[in-house]
DNA sequence: GCAGACTTGGAAATCGCTTTCCTGGAGGTC
DNA sequence: GACCTCCAGGAAAGCGATTTCCAAGTCTGC
C-alpha cells in the first residue's frame, strides 16, 4: 500500500505538504507543488488510510445508525433518509440492525462509540424495560462524553435530540375520523405491551374514543410486525368490533391476509386501519387508511439534528396526518 | 477520553500487557495482572479506539456493503443476510447506497478502500455501460491489491466472487409454466434497456416462448421499479397479451395498480407474473405468481464468500422456484 | 542439580496521518 | 533602507493502539 510518505518522496516535498494538498488543510500550498503532489498521488495511486487520519484527526467521517430491522420498511425508509443526508455531508454510515434486542443496541452503540463515529442515531421504538432504558443511556452518555452526537427517531427518552413522531395524537385523530365514519366498537392490534410506540398508539386511540364519549376499544396485544397483525386479528372481529385499528402499516397487512383467509370482507363486514403509510404498501387492495409519517424527512432530519447539534436536546414533534382510503367505510 | 496507557498506568502494568488482556491476543497474560487490568478498565471506562487498532493491526473489523437502493425490499432483504453473517463475525457494516448511479457505487468502492474494509460487497444487477463497468472494475483491482476481498450478488462481471440468482433459466422456468397454463400471447415489462438483470431475465422467457413455439413476447420498456410497471402495463396489455410478465416483483404491483385503476381484472382479464418473490407484497391481492430467489440466504452467502475467499474467484448460481398463486390463471 | 524448552512481562518500534511550531523570504510601510 | 507583517514550506511531536524482541522465571527430563 502506497502511503503519504511515499508521495511526498516521489513529490520531493515534505510529509505536511503533501498531506495540506491531498487532504484538506486551511493552509495554502503554492500552485507548483500543489501539482507536483497532485501528480505524484496519482501515479504512485496513493489512498488515504482513513484509520490513520482518523486517529490523528481524533474523528471518523462516519455516523452510525442504529434500527431494529431494515427488511420493515419503516426503519428501511428511516434510513434511506438519514443515508441522503450522511451522503450530503461526505460521511459514510454504519448500520447495525438489534432484531429488537436491546442488548445488542447497547453493544452497538458502545461499538460505534469505539469507533468514534461523529454521531449515532437510534431509530426505533424504546421498550418499557427501564432497566435497558438506563443502561443504554449510560452507554450514550459516555459516548457524549466523548464528544458523540446522538439522536434519535422515536420517545424523548435519551435525553438526545429526538424526532418524536405524533403517536399519541395521530393515533386519536385518526380514531376521530373513523368514529366520524360512524364506527363505535372498536378493536386496536397493539402489539406488544412493553413497546411504547404501539402503547402511545394505542392510548391516543383510546383517549379519543373516551373523549368522543365512545366505548373503550378491545385491545389485543401480539408482536409488532405482520404475523402479529394476523394472530391477533381474529380475536378482535370475534369481539364484535366493525372496526380494527392495526398499530402499524405492517401489522395491518397481516390483519387483512388474516380475514381475506376467514372470507370477512374489508371493508364491507368490517373496516382495517394501520399506521405509518409505507410506500411500498400503498398498492394493498383495499388500500389502507392509516396515518401518513414522513418516514425519510424524519430520519434524514434526526441526524441532521445530531450533527448540527446544540448546546440543549431538542425535540421535534412530526404530526401524522389520517389519510382514509379504501378499508374502512362509512357505516350505514 | 480514557487510553490504554491510562488503564495500564491504573493498574500498573506495561503497555502491551494491557492490551494483551483486553484486545485479544495469542499470547497468555498471568490470572492476577489479567484481573488488575480488567478491573482497572471497567473504572476508567476504557473503551478501545479502533481507529488506532485499524492503523497497528492494518485492517478494520468492518465490511462495507454497496446497494442501489435500501428502501427496495429485494435489497433490503439481501442486507439483511448480509449483516446477519457480519454480526456473527463480530464485524460491523458499512454501507451506501448508490440510487442507481455507477459513479456513486465507483466512489463508495474507493471510499471503503480507504477504509480498508475487509470485504466489499456489491449486490444489485450492472448496466451494459461498459466503460462505467471498467472503471468499477479498475477500483475493486486496486482494493484487491491492498488485501481486500470482493463479492457481489448479480452478475460475474467483476473477476469477483460471485453470488449469480439464475434470472435466465428462472425467466424461462416462469415462461414454461405459464405457457403450461395455456397462455399463448405474452408481453413482458422489461424494465430499462441497460440493466443486465432484466436483460437476462426478459431474454430467459424469451428463449423459453421459442422453444415452445411461441411466438415472441411483446416487450415494454421502462423504470426498474413500481413506477416502471405502472407505467408500461398499458401498453402491454394493448397489444392484446393474455399474461404480463413483470421483470421484479415491485414493477408487477405497479402493473396491477395501473391494471385495477383501468378497470382491468386479473387474472380473470389478464394474468400477471414477476419476479424475487419479496417476503413484503406476499400479501398482495391477488396473490402474485414469481420467481423467488432466497433474498437474505443470497446476501448472506456473498458476504461469506467474500470473507472466506480462495484463491480463484468463485461463482455460485442460485436457482429460483417458479410459485404460481392467485395472479395468473389457466386459460380455458 | 542443571541444560534446555516454555512462559510471562515489559521496552520500544511501528502503523500513516495531522498539526504545531519554526524558519526564511517576500511584500508593505514610513 | 530598516522594520514588521505575512506566508509557504518543513521538521517533528503526537494520535492510541499492536507486536517484535528481550529478559527473567518456571518447568521439564535426566
Amino acid at each position: 500500500m502506497v502511503t503519504l510518505e511515499d508521495v511526498a518522496k516521489h513529490a520531493g516535498v515534505s510529509l505536511a505538504t503533501a498531506s495540506r494538498v491531498l487532504n484538506g488543510s486551511t493552509r495554502q500550498v503554492g500552485a507548483s507543488l500543489r501539482a507536483r503532489v497532485e501528480l505524484a498521488a496519482t501515479q504512485l495511486g496513493y489512498r488515504t488510510n482513513v484509520a490513520a487520519q482518523t486517529l490523528a484527526r481524533g474523528a471518523a467521517n462516519v455516523v452510525g445508525l442504529v434500527v431494529h430491522d431494515l427488511v420493515d420498511p419503516y426503519f428501511a425508509a428511516l434510513a434511506d433518509g438519514a443515508m441522503r443526508v450522511a451522503e450530503s455531508r461526505g460521511l459514510m454510515v454504519m448500520v447495525g440492525t438489534t432484531h429488537r434486542d436491546t442488548e445488542r443496541e447497547i453493544a452497538y452503540v458502545s461499538t460505534l462509540s469505539a469507533q468514534r463515529v461523529r454521531a449515532v442515531l437510534l431509530a426505533g421504538s424504546r421498550t418499557a424495560d427501564l432497566r435497558a432504558t438506563r443502561r443504554l443511556r449510560e452507554e450514550l452518555d459516555r459516548y457524549r462524553e466523548g464528544g458523540g452526537r446522538v439522536a434519535c427517531v422515536g420517545q424523548d427518552l435519551l435525553g438526545a435530540d429526538t424526532v418524536a413522531p405524533g403517536n399519541r395524537e395521530g393515533a386519536a385523530a385518526l380514531a376521530a375520523a373513523l368514529a366520524g365514519l360512524g364506527h363505535r366498537r372498536f378493536a386496536v392490534l397493539a402489539g406488544p405491551a412493553g413497546l411504547i410506540t404501539a402503547r402511545d398508539r394505542t392510548a391516543g386511540f383510546a383517549e379519543a374514543l373516551a373523549g368522543l364519549g365512545l366505548p373503550a376499544p378491545y385491545v389485543v396485544h401480539g408482536s409488532f410486525d405482520r404475523d402479529g397483525g394476523y394472530a391477533a386479528v381474529g380475536e378482535a372481529v370475534k369481539a364484535g368490533a366493525t372496526c380494527v385499528f392495526a398499530v402499524n402499516d405492517v401489522m395491518a397487512v397481516g390483519a387483512l391476509a388474516a380475514l381475506r383467509d376467514r372470507g370477512v370482507r374489508v371493508p364491507e363486514d368490517v373496516s382495517v386501519a394501520g399506521f405509518d403509510d409505507i410506500a411500498t404498501l400503498r398498492d394493498l387492495v383495499p388500500a389502507l387508511s392509516t396515518v401518513r409519517l414522513p418516514l425519510a424527512d424524519m430520519g434524514a432530519r434526526a441526524l441532521e439534528m445530531a450533527l448540527d447539534q446544540v448546546e440543549e436536546a431538542r425535540v421535534e414533534k412530526i404530526p401524522g396526518e389520517v389519510v382514509l382510503r379504501e378499508s374502512t367505510r362509512r357505516l350505514a
